[in-house]
Parts: structure tokens; sequence; C-alpha cells
DNA sequence: TTTCCTTTGAAGTCG
DNA sequence: CGACTTCAAAGGAAA
């Protein structure tokens, strides 16, 4: 692990990475520099890590790996996930991230990747470790709705306010360092536990005692659940528990994957038992026939469109159906079944993670929740994150052995026929105009936006003809950042280019296209006012922006974090034409989104980041009067 | 009932 | 090839 040992540096610098995220990091330009190539590094480090051991397309994806990205602060509108940010902040950069990582990780877990799906030591050891969860819980089980139910946390298990403090560990009443999971499937266990014998498909076993949720009325246990249901099931109840993988358990109001009879370009080759015990993709997925495995359930990741249609009637009524019919339905079904997406390391994290989160700071919204996510995926060490994208490549790989003929085109080419993420994406931008009038106040309410109407809007003041020199939003179709800078209340005097107020910690890279424009990423994340706390001591001037100069950070900040919110790159004006934005998934779109709806955040920690001193999160999340 | 939000990463499309 | 989009999970909120 080569990459390991030249990150140390970094990797010592979780912190960093985190930081950036939080927005402390104030490092200098030079630094800065530095340091995103170290970002990179990491980054690439990271995949080339899991995919060293892999071959072919790990160069590739290597190279495709996008730095970390910078954290939209955007604007964490809502209350809770404000709180939630302050507590977390205690805890994240004061200890070293994680202490206390709650899900122990195997080190190996390629290893229930091996041939004959055999566990490794380390796997059993985790298993072993697991287990006595489920002893502590006599009902220790229960159905996945009372799993949902048990995720609004109780008082008990709520920490309290300074839950964040110890990211790594739930002070659950319980004490189980574990966190229930409420969506079944923990990334690691269908790679470690998925044992298909113990699976009694289709049914969930309905046990444990429980409390009855208040809301649903569903029973629900007392507390989150010591056992996550993707943790591994000991051999001797696993019939009684609800098997780990969620996908296999049917769910309420949640694409099941269902049992489908079609859709399967292409049959699973011979080689996939070997592999069946990984990840989500159970050896049984090698079905013999389709997409059913020999208990008759589905893999994960297939699924219908109709999914809560589909329970047994559907089951049954196909079977009774005639011939004809079930020729016709199974046609159908073909067209429709939808073959998800293998998940990507950030997703294996949340999934991981959620319950966490959601035990700790008793947030319910998962968008808040996600924040949060993203935040401390930043925040995770290189190893952990190397983890993850180490499962998120077996999941990959085992999905190309499932579904050959798959690609991710398939889903897109399935929702742009019926309808979906299209129609957000241009409901966006059609509407990407209107939402400035929600928030008159950048600074108060967190979209920074103005009237994009307005006439200096790069459209406006380049013309269609000198798109170069628009923003990346504009360009985009989204909201004019420079315009905001410009216009904002919290506006600053806006660079000339927009840019380097703006982003002054990356210009540099920026300004040059090409690899740093990649790494440019980091840059927006220091930007990132949210951080929850600030970095103890060290640094306090160092926040580029707060440092910028004359005009008070805001707009800058604003614009970094409008602009790069995903979009790291696109934050540098200037450096837009360079293709910086290229850094960037979702730019426009995603900042559009965020600062369309009120959330409070971005333009908070902003405005309350006086061009002075850092302040500690905290105050940035209060609302500013 | 459906879509949005929100995150990162992978993979797709488009010019 | 770069820029940009879509989708993956999740579940409350909004439409």
């Amino acid at each position: 692990m080569p990459q390991l040992n030249g990150g140390d540096d970094l990797g010592a610098n979780d912190e960093m990475i985190s930081f950036k995220d939080e927005g402390e990091q104030e490092e200098k330009i030079s630094e800065n520099s530095s340091a995103e190539r170290d970002l990179a590094d990491v980054k690439s480090s990271l995949v080339n890590e899991s995919e060293t051991n892999q071959n072919s397309s790990s160069d590739s994806e290597a190279e495709r790996r996008p730095p970390p990205r910078s954290e939209t602060f955007r604007d964490k509108t809502r209350e809770s996930l404000e709180e939630a940010a302050k507590r977390q902040d205690g805890g994240l950069f004061k200890s070293p991230p994680y202490p206390g990582y709650p899900f122990i990780m195997i080190p190996d877990l390629t290893s229930p990747y091996l041939p004959n799906g055999s566990l490794s030591p380390t796997a059993r050891t985790y298993l072993q470790m697991k287990w006595p969860l489920l002893d502590v819980q006599p009902g220790g089980l229960q159905s996945r709705q009372a799993l949902k139910d048990a995720r609004s946390p109780s008082p008990a298990h709520i920490v309290g306010p300074f839950c964040w403090e110890f990211p790594g560990q739930f002070h659950l009443s319980n004490k189980v360092p574990v966190v229930q999971h409420p969506h079944h499937v923990h990334p690691l266990t269908p790679l470690i536990t998925y044992s298909n014998e113990h699976f009694t498909p289709g049914n969930p076993p309905p046990h444990l005692q429980t409390d009855v949720d208040p809301k649903t009325g569903i029973p629900r246990p007392p507390h989150p659940p010591d056992i996550s249901p993707y943790y591994p099931l000991s051999p001797g109840t696993v019939g009684q528990i609800p098997h780990p993988l969620g996908w296999l358990v049917p769910q309420q109001g949640q694409p099941v994957y269902p049992i489908t009879t079609g859709g399967f370009r292409h049959p699973y080759p011979t080689a996939l038992t070997v592999n069946a015990s990984m990840s989500r993709f159970p050896p049984h997925m090698v079905p013999p026939h389709h997409s059913l495995h020999t208990t008759g359930i589905p893999h994960p990741a297939i699924v219908t469109p109709n999914v809560k249609q589909e329970s047994s009637h559907s089951d049954i009524s196909s079977l009774n159906s005639s011939k004809q019919t079930d020729a016709k339905k199974e046609e159908e079904k073909k067209k429709q079944v939808h073959i998800k997406k293998p998940l990507n390391a950030f997703m294996l994290y949340m999934k991981e993670m959620r319950a966490k989160v959601v035990a700790e700071c008793t947030l319910k919204e998962s968008a808040a929740i996600n924040q949060i996510l993203g935040r401390r995926w930043h925040a995770l060490s290189r190893e952990e994150q190397a983890k993850y994208y180490e499962l998120a490549r077996k999941e990959r790989q085992l999905h190309m052995q499932l579904y050959p003929g798959w690609s991710a085109r398939d889903n897109y080419a399935a929702n742009q026929q019926g309808k979906r993420k299209k129609r957000k994406r241009e409901k966006q931008q059609a509407e990407s105009n209107e939402h400035r009038e929600y928030f008159p106040n950048p600074c108060l309410s967190l979209p920074p936006i103005t009237d994009l109407s307005a006439p200096k809007k790069c459209r406006a003041r380049f013309g269609l003809d000198q798109q170069n020199n628009w923003c990346g939003p504009c360009r985009r179709k989204k909201k004019c950042i420079r315009y905001i800078q410009g216009e904002g209340s919290c506006a600053s005097p806006p660079s000339t280019d927009g840019s380097l107020l703006d982003s002054p910690p990356l210009s540099p890279s920026s300004a040059v296209p090409s690899p740093s424009s990649k790494e440019s990423k980091p840059q927006t994340e220091q930007m990132q006012p949210l951080s929850l706390t600030m970095k103890p001591a060290h640094q306090p001037l160092h926040h580029p922006h707060l440092l910028a100069g004359p005009p008070p950070p805001s707009l800058a900040q604003l614009e970094n974090s409008a602009a790069a919110g995903k979009t790291p790159g696109a934050s540098h004006n200037g450096a837009l034409e360079h293709g910086d934005v290229s850094s960037s998934r979702q730019p426009g779109s995603s900042v559009a989104s965020s600062l369309a709806r009120p959330s409070a955040s971005l333009c908070h920690s902003h405005s309350l980041i006086p061009s002075t001193a850092p302040q500690p999160l905290s105050l940035v999340t209060k609302s500013i009067e």
C-alpha cells in the first residue's frame, strides 16, 4: 500500500480533508495547492489501493476519481441539521476522526469474496463481535418496519447535545457501539455475511418485542436495535433474524428487489458462484434462471417499477395467469426490470452510517443526514475511505458479473421513458430564476440569490457568443454566481472576474486546467464556512476568505459555495473557462437546487463569518440577527 | 401519490 | 476529451 505510506501525511490529515469540508482549513495558498494535490492523490490512492489488486479498470477509475469535493455547506437550513452539525464538530476535530468507529471494519474484507465464499478469519471475528449483539436484545430482531420506526430515536438513545462529539461512539443506551441500520444492508454485510442458507425469503420474522411506534402504531424496539440488520447473523439465530440484506426482505414502501422473471440480458456466468458471497449479490444470485436465486429471491439491484404492487400477490397472480399473459408479462417485466446501479463508496458509507447519524442527531430528514454524512465522509481517514472504495469496487465487479450486459445507461433510458429526474432538472433550470425571489436577503436566508432576471447576469453581460466568460452556473443555466456577488446584499466587491475573491486558495490551480482542475474541489471545501467547528487554534487567519481582504468573505464564499457547491471548480469564475468545472459533478444543478430551498446555513455562515476571525461553527448555525 | 432534497461517486451523454 | 447529467440510498417534506 504504497499510497498509504506516501499519503500518511495526508492521512494525518484526514483532518485536513474534513476540515476543508468544514471550511476551516485555511491553509495558505501554497499549502492549498499542495494539499489539493495531496487530496487528489489520496483519493486516487484510495482507489488504487482498492483496485490495485484488482485489475483493469483500476487505472481508469483512479484517474476518473474526482478529487475530494467540496462541500457545499450551502446551508443546512434545517435547524436540526445545524444543531447536529454543531455538535458534530466538537468531536470531529478534537479527537482523531472516528475514534470509535462504530463499525468494525474488517481489514480484509476482500476475504468474503474469496472463492467458496467462506469467511476469512477476520470476517469471522467480525461476526463474532457482532453476534453478541444479538444476544443483547432478545427481541433483537424486528421486522423491517420496526427497524425503520426505531430510527426515530427515543430520548434514551439520544446521547445529548454532544452526541457529535464522538462521532464514532454512540452512547446508545444499550452501549452497543453498533447502530442499527434501518436500511437493512450493511455494506459490509453482504460481503461478509451473506449466506443464503439462513435466509428465509420473505418471512421477515416478526419478532421481537417492540414498542409501538406512536406514529405508526407499528411495533418497534425501545431503542435502536443493537443489532444492525445488516450485521451478520449468528448461525443459530439466522433463521429468525431478518436477513441482513435488506433487499432480500420485502420492505414496506421500499423498492424491494422484487422477483422478476426476466431482465437479465445475459445468463449469469458460472464464475459468479465463486464470488457469490460477495456483497449484495448472494451466490444464489446466480440464478438458474434470470434474477431469481435458489431461494427465489431477486437480486437487490433488481427492481421493478411497481415495487409496491408486487408482493406475493403479483407473483401469485402471475402464476395463475395464462401462458399468454405470462409471456406478455414477462416482456413487460423485462422492460420494467430495473437493475440498479451498484453503490459507490459513498453510498455504501451512507448506508452504514446513516443510522448512526440518525441516532446521534435525531435527524430524520435524509437530506440533512446526508449533508452530515458528506462531511463525515470527507473527515474519514484514507484508510477508512479506502475500505469503502474497495467495497464499492467489489460491488461494481460483482454487479458486472451478475449483469454482464447491464449498463447504467439502461437506467437512464428507463427513467427517461418514464419520467423522473429529468423533470427535476428541467424544472430547476426553468425555474432557477424564479427561486431567487424567495430569498430577498441572501445573507439571511440561505440562497444568496437575487433576481436572476437582473441584467447583470453573465448572459446579459457577455452575451451568448461569449459564453466562455460566463460563470459556470450561467453556462448551465443556473443561477449566476457573479451576479450574486455583485448584487447580493452580502455582496462583496465583485472581483473583476468574479473570481479572486472568491477563490483565493484555488486560484492558482484553477487557473491551470488539467490536473489541478480536479483538485480544485478541496478548495471549495475550504470555503465552506459551515464547518461545524473551527480548527482549534491554528490558522485562525488562514481562511482565505476571511483574509481575502477588504470585502467580507461572504460573497466570495457564497459564490464559492454556490458555484462550487458541488463544483468546486466552478467557483472560480475565471477558471471556468478553463474547464475547472470539470471537477465538479452536478455543479449547477445541485447548487441551484440547494439554493432553491430556503435553507439556512450557507448564508448564515458566511455572514456570520466576519471578516475577522474564524468563528466557531456554532455561531454560524444560529440565525443571524 | 409523486417528487424533491441532499450527499459523493460512477458512468452515461453530448458537443 | 471535457463538461455536464443521471442514478444509486434514504425518508421526511413538499407539491
